[in-house]
DNA sequence: TCAATGACCTGCC
DNA sequence: GGGCAGGCCATTG
């Protein structure tokens, strides 16, 4: 079982603040799994039951891939738009600037 | 136990 | 510079 990845994957999700931003990618880079980014995307899946921003988690496009994994899907975006992040048609703006990479702040 | 799937990323054409 | 295909690892049926 594979369980600490799971916890270590909303460890930090949770330590992503508020505002701000990050890919699956980085959290997989900052693991030590950087291959297994889909695995990333996977545990927060099931990190939906738990209180993890997921809503901040978002694929290297800045895109709001799994938004339809929400309920309802808009909480997503209501969510990035309650932290001051501009959100257009589930994509985020100035990405860029809001992301948040655990390797570099961490 | 084996096989298929998945909120993705990187590399090559 | 843009588009397509492959791969990676854990979870679920």
């Amino acid at each position: 079982m594979a369980k600490d990845f799971y916890l270590q994957v909303y460890e930090v999700a949770c330590l992503i603040p508020e505002g701000r931003v990050t890919s699956y990618g980085a959290i997989a880079r900052y693991l030590g799994v950087a291959k297994s980014s889909r695995l990333v995307g996977y545990a927060m899946r099931q990190s939906h039951g738990s209180h993890v921003p997921a809503h901040r988690v978002v694929n290297r496009n800045g895109l709001l891939t799994g938004r339809h994994h929400f309920n309802p899907p808009e909480q997503m975006q209501q969510l990035l738009v309650s932290e001051r992040v501009s959100v257009k048609e589930n994509q985020i703006q100035d990405f860029q600037r809001l992301f948040w990479d655990p390797n570099l702040e961490l």
